[in-house]
DNA sequence: AATCTTTATCGTAATATTGCAATATCAATA
DNA sequence: TATTGATATTGCAATATTACGATAAAGATT
């Protein structure tokens, strides 16, 4: 065993999972913070940024292209990477749609 | 190695990542879901609801609850859990907050 | 008290993730 | 074309996650 049963879940539970997932590590939400905080696009400085190796940012840059988060083309010898504002949405729109449902179901257990 | 570099992150950024992270498997999200749609607490039930052994089920409950994401106390011979609205709350902010930031500074680039 | 019901824990196998050194790739430039 | 600069890939070691059978724990029921 080991690996997640993927198909036993819907759609749209694996695709929220595969986003909080690309997110479930610090240094993810580091490069989206930083994407949001320049509001442009990583040229290179990215590397600097973060306390890893270059190889691993690259490997983390991967993983948050592969879940949606982030998109990216070469630009001559640099990478243009920023934010899907896609996925972002479909995670906004998750987290209010809770809040709503929260908000006006009040339940008195717990 | 293998083991994240918690430290070198900043608090916030460990917060989110250790909120998404629970959420980074589909029977969490599934269960969570079940949480909203039933409106109530777990009350044995959740077992039958997932295709997942009981001790797997469990598992991910006890790693829900870790993270903060539900609370939960014993009551008799079941476990009353239930969503923490304080853990969501901070996830919805923290998405909301990037949408308009995002909103805001519409790019050119990508 | 013996049994049932429900949830938790232990132990373990399979798989995935994290991190980095070494190396490859590839466009720009000297 | 040789070199430089930026990013990607490979390979590997350390660690974490996922899943479940077996078993334990503890209140409820008979």
């Amino acid at each position: 065993m080991g690996a997640t049963k993927t198909e036993h879940f819907t759609d749209k539970q694996n695709a929220i999972a595969t986003l909080a997932k690309a997110l479930g590590h610090p240094a993810r939400v580091a490069i989206i913070d930083y994407l949001l905080k320049v509001n442009a696009c990583i040229c290179s400085d990215i590397v600097n940024e973060l306390p890893l190796a270059q190889p691993t940012v690259s490997q983390h840059l991967k993983e948050l292209k592969n879940a949606g988060l982030i998109k990216g083309d070469i630009e001559g010898n640099t990478i243009c990477y920023c934010i899907d504002e896609k996925a972002l949405d479909k995670l906004q729109s998750y987290f209010a749609n809770i809040s709503t449902k929260l908000e006006k179901n009040k339940k008195d257990c717990c």
